[in-house]
RNA sequence: GCGGGAGUGGCGGAAUUGGCAGACGCGCAGGAUUCAGGUUCCUGUGUCCGAAAGGACGUGGGGGUUCAAGUCCCCCCUCCCGCACCA
């Protein structure tokens, strides 16, 4: 029973080939090897191993973690990724029968296995001419010969003499190879025969059955129907072994006839051909609509059905480290995992002497995983009472990964001193329950940078859906809105021996940049200590303060984008508070300059506008025009003769104060108010002040500006128009034509067309 | 190959819906203040022609739509990021 329900189970154990890297001494997760096989901590090497370990059944919620992302307001870069690492495909699953004696010498016996196959162009069925199983399939073994079928192609055999020996051979060789190896390969196809043949449902025929690492056992079933003439790869594999290559869609005309002088396979559209046998025909049809009349043939059938597929893997839960949490889990003396009952927890670390990770030499593919905790023995060994009398247990001793605190924090964050849940359903619904215009309920605004694209923010997801059908939140989604920050990136900068140079040493000359006199090679990148162009936030404060480098960092550009680190542009920032703090106090006295009196009426409209555009700025992150708004007030104050409202002045120093926390609170104070501007309200734009009586605009001739009119904001087209011919300017440039064609745009402009 | 994003002065970057390209800052130039210094102040600064007035050109390249294009459409180039033998 309890083997059964582990099919099912949320969690459960798995002794499936996992990630191992020695050098950090723990299993990994998928998404946490890069693609050339390293760990993304580290850079190390990683390796598969068949271990037991702990997963999460996170394919389980494959459709909603893609169909959901429809649901939310984040960069479409970060959803793209989630759904190419989801990697949804829609196919059909079909049967094959394997065929072991056929052909083969008198002491086969006919195998009773079927193969499974998963393709997306089961259209092309019919074009099918052989099969590749991935190398590990457990099929493989079982439907291969003890010898090679009379008159096997040399090519096929690997040179080995039997199939078993070909097929060892070539998974020995597989496996030697690196991810980096292959890739290097320039993905030549490699593979060899199994001796075995199976049966193809539509054609009746034959066909050979190989092995290749170019199908992969981790997707899919693990096996393809090998269709040359419409994938390229099958193509590839065909043109290598001198298979058969039998056009089932027809290419354009433009195409040879004879899929023999094709230079690559047809993968688009175009009417089916040669697809028809006594009790189904595909011809003539499109891609489309053949699939759909195979899928029901081979339903009717029983040898195939309408299946979906995803590239996304159950994730691996368990890492050999201390510092994680500890499963609620024991093993009885059967070794069958039991959790542990609810008033036993929760399960608190021990104290033990060494925290360490036990770690091997990068290249160790044999080490074994040793977690920290088994070194607690005593704690490992444990009574318990599971309702049949108190039994000796023993703990499991994995850790769970750092991503599962990730997961929820943010949750807990909504009620963090709540003893008996862990939170209350009523503040979650208040925080993050679904509302009209946020469906998907969930944290309103996530900043985050985009390497948690298919790490933290696919786990949470996939957490908070559990925790969504268990009851517990009423948001199907924890992250509503998410705000993808740049990188701060800086110069770096290497010599001709590939030696990075410290940045503060280089001088430029001519577009060249040197190092101590030697050239050197300047790159954009990351900060980093190795890379030796790190900036020490501490340097700026010495020289001039956190406001000044906040400031600095808000305006060098748009949030969302990286943008290359300039020490040398700081000194605007620091110069623009110093302006700040002139306008407002007298610098001999250090007396505040303000006055209670009204400001001029043009700079109540100023101050007007800035309010109204600050405010729409902060509203969309956009710190940079925030700020060169607050500038471009703080100048007009500098250029009045006379001394700075009081009006003003506050309003100022409300809206620098999220962008320059300690300056404002010192003015505020100054200012005469006794508590902070923390909770004094953002200032509000007079809408009265918003709309100006009268605007200059624009006279275009010809689409070129010509002269600058003055009109009153609610004139209509043809006032303007007579205002425009009438300008002394543009008389002279008509000289007497009549124009042709006037557009006014009110209170926007006037183009002539002559 | 697939997916995402970006190309605007010497530099970082502005420019809601097509409507004055270059806001704001750096740098640079000239000037001011100062015994001196600059982490001070003021003025100027897209490019080219011109003493000036003014004119021409100008948002990666080429076409197009429009009275009007950085913005819309078509083709092309370059760069960055992610995934990559996914059947």
């Amino acid at each position: 029973q309890r083997a059964v329900l582990a099919e099912h189970r949320l969690a459960y154990v798995s002794d499936a080939p996992v990630n191992w890297c020695p050098a950090l001494g723990t299993v990994l997760a998928n998404e946490e090897v890069t693609s050339d096989g390293r760990s993304e901590r580290g850079n190390y090497p990683v390796f598969k191993r068949k271990l037991t370990q702990w997963m999460m059944r996170i394919t389980a919620f494959s459709e909603r973690l893609i169909d959901d992302l429809e649901l939310l307001d984040w960069p479409d870069a970060i959803k793209a990724m989630q759904r190419n690492w989801i990697g949804r495909s829609t196919g059909a699953q079909v049967d094959f029968a394997a065929l072991t004696s056929r052909g083969a010498a008198s002491d086969h016996t006919p195998s009773e296995a079927t193969i499974s196959v998963f393709t997306t162009r089961p259209d092309t069925l019919f074009g099918a001419t052989y099969m590749v199983l991935a190398p590990e399939h457990p099929l493989v073994d079982e439907i291969a010969p003890t010898s090679w079928p009379a008159s096997t192609n040399s090519a096929w055999t690997g040179g080995a003499a039997d199939p078993s020996s070909a097929i060892a051979a070539y998974r020995a060789d597989a496996a030697s190879r690196s991810e980096i190896e292959r890739q290097a390969e320039g993905r030549t196809k490699t593979g060899v025969f199994t001796g075995a043949m199976a049966l193809n449902p539509t054609t009746g025929s034959a066909i050979p059955v190989f092995i290749a690492d170019y199908v992969l056992m981790g997707y899919g079933t693990g096996a393809i129907m090998a269709v040359p003439a419409h994938d390229q790869r099958d193509f590839e594999f065909a043109r290598t072994f001198g298979l058969p290559v039998t056009k089932v869609v027809t290419p354009p005309e433009n195409w040879p006839n004879d899929p023999a002088n094709w230079e690559t396979a047809w993968g688009g559209d175009g009417p089916v051909c040669g697809s028809a046998n006594d009790s189904i025909s595909l011809d003539g049809l499109s891609v489309d609509d053949a699939k759909a009349a195979i899928s029901t043939w081979l339903e009717d059938r029983r040898l195939g059905h309408p299946t979906v597929t995803t590239k996304l893997r159950d994730w691996l839960f368990s890492r050999q480290r201390y510092w994680g949490e500890p499963f609620p889990i024991v093993y009885d003396t059967d070794g069958t995992p039991i959790a542990i009952p609810e008033s036993e927890l929760p399960v608190l670390l021990p104290d033990i002497e060494d925290y360490s990770p036990r770690t091997f030499a990068a290249d160790d593919q044999v080490s074994m995983p040793e977690a920290p905790l088994a070194r607690a023995e005593e704690w490992m060994q444990v009574t318990l009472d599971m309702g049949d009398g108190p039994k000796a247990y023993r703990r499991e001793v994995n850790t769970m990964p750092q991503w599962a605190g990730s997961c929820w924090y943010e949750l807990r964050y909504l009620d963090p001193t709540n003893d008996d849940v862990f939170v209350d359903p009523d503040v979650e619904r208040y925080w993050m329950g679904p509302t009209p215009d946020r469906p998907s309920g969930g944290v309103d605004l996530y900043v985050g940078g985009v390497e948690h694209a298919v790490l933290h923010l696919l786990y949470a997801r996939f957490w908070h859906k559990v925790l969504f059908d268990l009851g517990h939140v009423s948001s199907p989604e924890p992250f509503g809105r998410l705000y993808n920050q740049g990188y701060i990136l800086a110069h770096s900068y290497t010599d001709e021996r590939g030696v990075y140079r410290d940045a503060l040493t280089i001088e430029e000359r001519d577009g060249s940049y040197f190092s101590d006199g030697d050239l050197v090679t300047r790159e954009l990148g990351k900060m980093g200590k190795s890379l030796r162009n790190a900036v020490a936030p501490d340097d700026l404060y010495e020289s001039y303060g956190a406001d000044t480098l906040r400031l600095y960092e808000m305006s060098m550009g748009p949030m969302d984008a990286s943008r290359p680190w300039a020490t040398r542009d700081v000194v605007g920032m620091y110069r623009f508070l110093q302006r700040l703090w002139r306008s407002l106090v007298d610098e001999d006295t250090g007396n505040l300059t303000v006055v209670d009196s009204e400001p001029d009426a043009g700079t109540a409209r100023l101050l007007a506008r800035t309010i109204d555009g600050v405010r729409s700025d902060m509203e969309g992150l956009r710190f940079n025009t925030s700020i060169a708004k607050l500038i471009e007030l703080n100048n007009h104050l500098t250029k009045l003769a006379a001394p700075v409202s009081r009006s003003v002045a506050e309003s100022l120093v409300l809206m620098l104060a999220p962008l320059v926390p300690h300056v404002s609170e010192e003015l505020w104070a100054m200012l005469g108010h006794d508590e902070s501007l923390t909770y004094v309200p953002f200032p509000e734009a007079d809408p009265a002040l918003l709309v100006a009586d009268e605007v200059e605009i624009p006279v275009q001739i010809k689409g070129k500006v010509r002269a600058r009119i003055m009109v009153a904001v609610d004139a209509d087209s043809a006032a303007i128009e007579a205002l425009a011919l009438a300008d002394p300017a543009v008389v002279a440039l008509l000289d007497g034509a009549a124009p042709r064609k006037v557009i006014v745009v009110p209170a926007k402009m006037v183009n002539i067309v002559l």
